[in-house]
DNA sequence: CCAATAATTAAACACTTGTTCATATGTTTG
DNA sequence: CAAACATATGAACAAGTGTTTAATTATTGG
C-alpha cells in the first residue's frame, strides 16, 4: 500500500496533533520511561483515570503507545523509538532562548 | 526567565499543537524549501491567501517561522533547524507499515 | 457467586479552533 | 493622489475536542 503524499501528509499531522495536547504530552512523557498501568500514569500527571484511559485510547489508535494487559492492570509503552528522538528534539527547540535582535513589531503582538 | 517544567510542556505541546494542523503542516513543508511569499504559499498549499495568512500569524507566533518584508510581499522561512529534523524523524515513525494483528514480539530489550 | 479493584466506555457540556467572507492595512507605480 | 497588488485583520459560524460524571466491562480473591 503505497501512500500519497498527502495521506503522509494527514498522518503526520494527526501524530503530532495527539502530541499537541499538555495531557495527552505528560501521558507521553511518563510511559516513556517505562511500562505504566493506567492508574500510576494518573497519579504521576494528575489526571483521573477516567481520562488517561480516554487520551491512551487516542494515543493507541494513533500507534504511539502500546497496550499490555497483566492481571488486572493495564501497562502502557511508547510504541516507537522516534516519539523518543521527536520529543527531545523538539525539547532543545523550546528551550533555547527567543533569539535577540528581534523587535516586537509594536502591532504583532501575541 | 527559567522555564519550570510544567511550563516547558506547555510550551512543547504548544509547538506540536501548531504542527499537527493539515494545513498549518502544508504551510510549514513548504516554506521548509525556502523562503516563500504568502500568495505562493497559498498556491503551492492550495488554500487561500486569507487562511495562509491566518496560519502564518499562529507560526509567527510561535516562533516556528519568521517573516521578511521583500518591497510587495512578505517571504515567510521556518525559523529553526530543529522544525526539519523533527519533521524528517517524524516521518519515519509514520512510514513504518501497521503492524499486522499486533504480533507479539518475544519481548526484546525493555 | 459476590465483592473489590482496575480500566474502559457513554453521554453531555463548555470551550477551542479552523475556515470563510468581508474589510482594512501596507506598498509600489501611473 | 489614485489605482492595483500583496498581505493582514475582524467577525461569525460550524465542527471538533478535552473534560467530567456516571455507568459498564474485565479480572482477581474470598
Amino acid at each position: 500500500m503505497i501512500a500519497t503524499a498527502q495521506q503522509e501528509r494527514a498522518a503526520l499531522a494527526e501524530v503530532f496533533h495527539l502530541m499537541g495536547d499538555p495531557s495527552r504530552l505528560s501521558i507521553l512523557m511518563t510511559v516513556l520511561e517505562g511500562a505504566r498501568p493506567v492508574a500510576e500514569i494518573a497519579a504521576a500527571t494528575g489526571l483521573s483515570a477516567s481520562l488517561v484511559s480516554h487520551h491512551l485510547r487516542l494515543l493507541r489508535a494513533g500507534r504511539l503507545v502500546r497496550a499490555e494487559r497483566r492481571g488486572k492492570q493495564v501497562f502502557y509503552t511508547v510504541d516507537d523509538a522516534h516519539i523518543r528522538s521527536v520529543l527531545t528534539d523538539m525539547a532543545e527547540h523550546v528551550a533555547e532562548p527567543a533569539p535577540a535582535g528581534r523587535v516586537p513589531r509594536a502591532k504583532a503582538g501575541a
